[in-house]
DNA sequence: ACCTGAACACCGTTCAAGT
DNA sequence: ACCTGAACACCGTTCAAGT
C-alpha cells in the first residue's frame, strides 16, 4: 500500500489516461502505445489491459478527458448569441489544454457525457431562441464541430512538437510559398504571412466564432416569418 | 510488358494510391498496410518501397488524390459570394468520393497543386469582393477547412463501411440518447433523429454553408466603412 | 529500373498462471 | 484484485542481393 517510488505514480485508469495525454502533447499521438505506456509505469504492457479494455478504448477516454476541463463562462439568461459563443469559446478552450490529442475530440463529442451536456444546452437555447427544430440541430452541431475544427486548424501548431520546433516548421512553409510562381500565386505569397504564422491565436478564434455567430444570427431572422417560435 | 494477368494491375505508383483508397473506403484507413497492398498486387511488401517513400508519404499522396475530382462550377465574373459558395460545394463533392479517407483531407488541404490553386483563388476574390488582407486569409481558411469539417461530420457516415451497416450504428447512437434520462435531455431526445439520422445529406450540406457565406457576407458590410477595397 | 530474402525493431492482444 | 510470462499475429523499414 506503500509508494513504491515517488516518482513512478500508482498504475491507474486515470493515471494512465494522464499520462497519455501528455506523451500525446510531448510527442506525437503514435508515441502513445501500450508498451510505452507499461515501461513509463514501469510495469509490464499487459498490467494495463486490467485498467483499459484495449487500446481503442484509451483513445476513446483520451478524448472524453479532453471535455473534462470545460468551462461554459454565459449563464442562461444572456442573449443566444452571447451563449452561443461562450459555448464554442469554452470548447476551445478545453481542446487547446492537449493539442497533441485533439484529433480525437472528433469522435467523441456527441458520445461522451460533457459533451451530450453541451448539446443538451445548446439544443435548449436555439430552440429558445426561435431556430425551427432542424435548423437548431444543424447550428448545434455546427457549433461544436466548428470549435474542434478551429483548435485543428489553428495556424502554426500542428503537431505537439517543441515550440521553437513548430517556429521552424511554420517558415518551411512559408518558403514552400515564396517559391510558388509569382505570377500564378501573387495572393497566397501575399498573404502568406496570415495563413500559416498565427502572432495572435485569439484574435484568429474570435473571427472566426463571430462570423460563426453572425450566420446564425442572419439565418434566424431570414426564416422568423416561416416559422413560429414554441 | 504483357499483363501477366489482367485481373492484377502493374504495380505503380498511382495504381498503389488507388488500391489504397479504395481498402479506405470498402474497409478502414487502418486496414491500408503495405504489407496488404503488396499481397493485393502480388508483389512483396518490400517492393512498394520502390514507388513509394513510405507509408507516410503514401497517406500524404492519397490526401492529395482526394482533391482531383475537383471542380468548381462557377466563373470568375460571378457575384464573389456565389463563387465562395461554388469552391465549398467542390470540395465537399470532391471529397465525399472517398469516405473513409476524408481525414487525410486535413494536413493536405495547403500542401498539395489543388489546394494551393483553389486557395489563390479564393484569396484572389474575397480581396476583390473588399475583405481586408486578414480577414481574406481567415476566410478562405475557414472556407477550406469548412468543407473538410462538414464532410467528416456528416451525419450517418463514420467509417466507411457497408450501407446497411452505417444504418445499424445509426440506430445504436439513437438508442443510446433513448436511454438517457428525459428529465436532463429533453432537447436532445426530441431532436435525435436530426442529428444522426441525415436522410438528406445534399440539403445538410447546402444550409451549413449559407450558414458560412451569410456570416461571411454580414463580415463584409460591417467592415465596409473602415478598410477601403484594393 | 524494378523486385526479393532475410532480418530488425517494433506493435496490440490473449490466456493461463502467479500473488 | 491486480500483475506477469510466454506466445501469436501482425506492423513498417533497411539493406544487400538478384534480374
Amino acid at each position: 500500500m506503500m509508494a513504491k517510488n515517488s516518482s513512478r505514480p500508482e498504475l491507474s485508469r486515470d493515471a494512465i489516461v494522464e499520462r497519455a495525454l501528455e506523451i500525446g502533447d510531448a510527442e506525437t499521438l503514435d508515441a502513445v502505445t501500450i508498451r510505452r505506456l507499461g515501461q513509463e509505469f514501469g510495469v509490464t504492457p499487459m498490467a494495463l489491459y486490467w485498467h483499459v479494455k484495449n487500446k481503442d478504448e484509451l483513445l476513446d477516454a483520451m478524448g472524453d478527458a479532453l471535455f473534462a476541463a470545460l468551462v461554459v463562462e454565459a449563464s442562461d439568461d444572456e442573449a443566444w448569441d452571447v451563449q452561443l459563443r461562450a459555448i464554442v469559446q469554452g470548447l476551445v478552450q478545453a481542446l487547446r489544454r492537449h493539442p497533441g490529442s485533439r484529433e480525437l475530440a472528433y469522435r467523441r463529442i456527441m458520445q461522451c457525457a460533457v459533451g451530450l451536456q453541451l448539446t443538451e444546452r445548446t439544443l435548449r437555447l436555439l430552440r429558445r431562441a426561435g431556430f425551427a427544430p432542424r435548423q437548431a440541430a444543424d447550428i448545434a452541431m455546427h457549433a461544436l464541430q466548428l470549435a474542434v475544427m478551429l483548435v485543428q486548424s489553428e495556424p502554426g501548431a500542428e503537431a505537439g512538437w517543441t515550440e521553437d520546433d513548430a517556429a521552424t516548421r511554420i517558415a518551411e512553409k512559408r518558403a514552400a510559398v515564396e517559391q510558388l510562381p509569382a505570377d500564378d500565386f501573387p495572393y497566397l505569397r501575399e498573404l502568406a504571412q496570415y495563413m500559416f504564422d498565427c502572432d495572435d491565436p485569439d484574435a484568429f478564434y474570435d473571427f472566426n466564432i463571430d462570423l460563426f455567430i453572425a450566420g446564425a444570427r442572419s439565418t434566424l431572422t431570414a426564416g422568423e416569418t416561416a416559422e413560429s417560435p414554441a
